[in-house]
DNA sequence: AATCAAAATGAACATACGTTCATACAGATT
DNA sequence: AATCTGTATGAACGTATGTTCATTTTGATT
């Protein structure tokens, strides 16, 4: 620091000091080196050495932060599912008031390149193929309970018309299993992998559950 | 043995001794044990002394029989995904010469409890997760290049009629895409998951794709 | 029955791993 | 400027893990 500052001044940041700043800082550092960790070298290769040298701080960090590396992992997924949810929200929100356009955002949202991406994909089916033998990571993986999945379903609702709601919730349920589809094969072959063609079958698929909206 | 054999008698087997059965047994015990150990406790929890456990054997087995506990893991997605074609091929075999009853009893195929169960699914997406950093597992998980999606995309294309190879290779990108989901919404629940209604989702799908076809 | 060779065993070994804690450092406070 | 307090460090520790190998066992051969 080279400016200084009055005494009826603040400290440069209002709520939280240059000491908190630093603090989070380095936890957020923690799980970015875990993420990186974990997509070069999988959950098995993620090892506190990792990811002490892929951060730049020292061993000990860890158990500070986090108490434990387990900790530190449910942190990353945690993160991640919040970015996830984030990403299809802001998509709906400016997506209008239509349905079918509603329903085409949805779509659209899962293959963001913020989310749909090596990185992301690699850290997510590595955490759900733990999750049965480890289920506090569930919650931030499984689809049928997600938020997004109801929205989906709403919307798939209001599409199919009052009274249809089984047929609806069975569009959604395609839908969903669908897109997870597409995940699975961007994560298994993430360079061959076409956004737009992914897209488009999805597209497709919709057109033909509900013929009579456009998308 | 209470029983002696003459002297012309030829041994006990005709091709193989006992020394080689027992041999290919305590081989094949060894792999299952890893299949359990990886239900119970994902990959990660797969240690050497579990697999001793489970399969009874001894420590020094693993290495005898496979080299390193690498390449016993290697040997059991290797058993799964040739298991997983027997199941698709036979099913095919008995679904007669009908185009659209070959891809019903594709899309079932993927759906027998012989092949769609717990142990099945958590070791699969176990080996899954692994490929990026791993890929010594990807001619054995990857559904893009495999014989199955073969199939089914030829069967896709007699549908679809001559002329339509683009559409066709869509309509099965997407019933691909949708049995992959439908696996991972198994996975994750395997409890609450219903094996007609997800049949029957794909189904509907399907018969959305070929209106003029019927299953 | 004696001999041979392949298979099986499990204690011993070296390494890898996660966690702990005494010490050092650096904002914040007075 | 001095003191305080929360943060950061990394060497040390105990445990877990995969592999090796001298020894034992056992089916096959003579």
């Amino acid at each position: 620091m080279t400016t200084t500052n009055n005494a009826s001044t603040p400290p440069a940041t209002p709520s939280e000091g240059l000491r908190d700043r630093k603090k989070a800082h380095h936890r957020n550092l923690l799980i970015q080196a875990t993420g990186e960790a974990v997509m070069n070298h999988g959950v098995r290769g993620t090892t506190i050495d990792r990811i002490q040298q892929i951060s730049g701080l020292s061993r000990g960090m860890i158990s500070l932060h986090f108490g434990s590396k387990e900790n530190l992992l449910l942190a990353l997924i945690e993160q991640l599912a919040e970015e996830y949810t984030e990403n299809w929200r802001a998509a709906v929100d400016h997506g209008g008031e239509d349905p079918a356009g509603r329903l085409l955002a949805l779509m659209r949202a899962d293959f963001a390149p913020a989310v749909l991406n090596r990185r992301n994909m690699v850290i997510w089916f590595a955490f759900r193929a733990e999750t049965p033998a480890n289920p506090q990571y569930r919650p931030f993986v499984d689809s049928r309970e997600s938020n997004f999945r109801q929205a989906l379903t709403e919307t798939c609702r209001t599409l199919s018309g009052p009274g249809n709601e089984a047929l609806a919730d069975q569009r959604a349920y395609a839908l969903t299993a669908l897109l997870e589809g597409m995940w699975a094969d961007f994560h298994l072959n993430p360079d061959s992998f076409n956004r737009i063609e992914a897209l488009e079958t999805c597209v497709l698929v919709a057109s033909r559950l509900f013929p009579e909206h456009s998308f």
